[in-house]
DNA sequence: AATGAATGAGTTTTCATTCAT
DNA sequence: AATGAATGAAAACTCATTCAT
């Protein structure tokens, strides 16, 4: 019904409304420091209207990270199957993913790449760990075709495609990851794109058949 | 006098005890449910043991990382200037030595990572934000010689070598705490250093002219 | 609006209801082992709920003494500007309002002497610490008028009039601490009165001329 | 035997270095603030070896408000007895007495009028509480004395001369304490001198005949 | 659906005191 | 007698979460 959609519709835009104020929340205090209630009051809405549309504080975070996961996933898979693209260019498009994806939202990339590792990991409930494996997954196989392509038209050095595809996700997000906290370190904002596309040129080199 | 050097000794093998016991329980809980309780009893301690070697929880937890900076930093300059290796080799070396130092303690090279960025560095007390601040610009400066050697012979790609210097770190200790993530993902041990060494040569390989 | 306002008298009173048990635990151990959850417990809520309303243990007890010093003031400048009474005359209210305020309170008005001096005051936040000064300035200032009037008249000695308002409360406030306190040392209640009007009479005899 | 008096005298001079020093910290930091450690630190000692001359923190807290007592008091009895000298004299000796040792020790007459109010008094042994009655009401005989001998001769106001001796001391210490308070407040250190003095004054005036 | 006051478990940290050396 | 490392009880305070309205 034309009711039942605009509800739907208004709770899907009250949740962005959450995690829109999460978002800044976490970003400015990280997963700690930031309390419930500061999130409340940044959507203007109160501490007990967030447990309406998030399990918990957890979930909460989570669900950003997730967001920008699919989000990357999502620009890598539009360019996979494209015919016209050599699998240089494919390559070139995949870092520029990350880094429109790093300087689009800076903070949630970084979170979805802590997220994955260590301590938050371990208190995720299954379903939204299945859902971070299989968006990972889906990027993964993106990744992957791209990767057996170069490999089949001669341009890649020969290696496992899997492998291949794990080392460009594990070198493009753990440098990301890292420049950024250099970033923090010395507040060079600039730095970071001239470093970022440094490094992917030099991986992708490393890519390339001799 | 020797009573003097055994009380300092003493003092020190208090001080080991207890970040030993820290990294057993950071490492199974992470940096907030860890509680100095549950380290004091890993310790054989009590509680209010742990502030005479210790200012607070975090600095317990920085000294750990700390100590392991200090020690990837040490393992890198030891070659540095070695005269009979090749910049090739030295490559190697500090790829060896960044496999080396994850394998020795995986949890606290990641945390010596994960200290670097965000939300950790925001409360630490600017004598130990020093000390960071300096092992790793000595760890930096030891790289950004490997690499100004290896232009000078012309076997390295011509860039600043403080650029390429910082990518090195960037890319190596990226994939490390990358790959770390995953392995806590999948419980997939023996992938890590092949995934490892895989990716340090692609990086390696980048960086080499043609 | 009537909700609104009912609201705020709501929280109001959740104030001071807490404040009463603050009150009476306060008095009877002192700051040190008074405990919040005590408090909390005679106020028959948690804990947490008085950092509601009370930044912390050190406001919360100086609210109480700040309460005690607006109401001794509103006391003094009740009459301070009567036609009326003679300036003798207001020696004497000033002196009841000190024996009234004592008996009604004096375990707050014991914490607010106790509060000006020494310790207790470099923990307080400069709001607060404004709060006390300015209304103790208020105090001293209808203070100070009452003895110019004297002067004035001819009726008290000729001094600066400022160091004679000061001296008055100095002496009234510093005889109800040492009182109080003789009280606790011998559990001699009814001397106490006795010996506060006598204390005063003495110091009221000394003001007049001759 | 000589070598046990030298013994009895080293170790009243060691409890003198240790009450000296904790003279300084407590008068820095509040009872509460001070820790025996830094006392300890103040008097060249361990913290253990403060335990072998006073029983607990609080039993040196109050040495050190006993010793002034009885100073006080000594000074006191010193000429109550003095046929020279009118009562009037008396009572201005009196003044100076506690003049003077305010001024040679403020923080430790004030803490001693602390100690009898409050909080300290509940927890100390019956012993101390006994020797802190004694010499208060030693000092408070000799005043009473001097008031004798004043209603006596017809110079001071007829009251009951233990009520008026009481009120001395009352006003007396009482206003010291305030003044002090109101010194931290204000920093005047020469304003504290001439408000005890004309203090003084004016009381001594109430109790003159007419 | 939204509120927001109240909860109370959970943690860090302090420091007087002890006791083996 | 002196030490000082270790203790561990105690307390303030935080904040995710709940639930009556």
């Amino acid at each position: 019904m034309g009711i039942q959609e605009r509800k739907i519709r208004e709770k899907e835009q009250r949740r962005r409304q959450i995690m829109q104020a999460a978002k800044l929340v976490f970003s400015a205090k990280g997963f700690n420091r930031a309390t419930m209630e500061e999130i409340a009051g940044e959507a203007e809405l109160s501490p007990g209207t967030l447990y309406l549309y998030f399990k918990n504080k957890e979930e909460l975070h989570t669900s950003l990270s997730i967001d920008i996961l699919k989000y990357l996933t999502s620009q890598i898979k539009e360019y996979v199957d494209e015919k016209e693209m050599t699998p240089e260019d494919k390559l070139n498009a995949l870092r520029d993913a990350f880094i429109n994806v790093y300087e689009f939202d800076a903070m949630v990339l970084i979170n979805l790449f802590h997220l994955q590792s260590g301590e938050t990991l371990k208190n995720l409930s299954g379903e939204v760990l299945q859902q971070i494996k299989q968006t990972s997954s889906d990027a993964l196989g993106a990744i992957t075709s791209i990767v057996q392509e170069g490999i089949d038209q001669g341009v890649f050095i020969e290696r496992h495609p899997v492998a291949l595809a794990d080392i460009l996700w594990a070198t493009y997000s753990g440098v990301v990851l890292w420049v950024d906290s250099k970033r923090q370190l010395n507040n060079e904002k600039d730095f970071v794109r001239q470093t970022l596309e440094t490094a992917f040129e030099i991986i992708g080199a490393g890519f390339k058949k001799q």
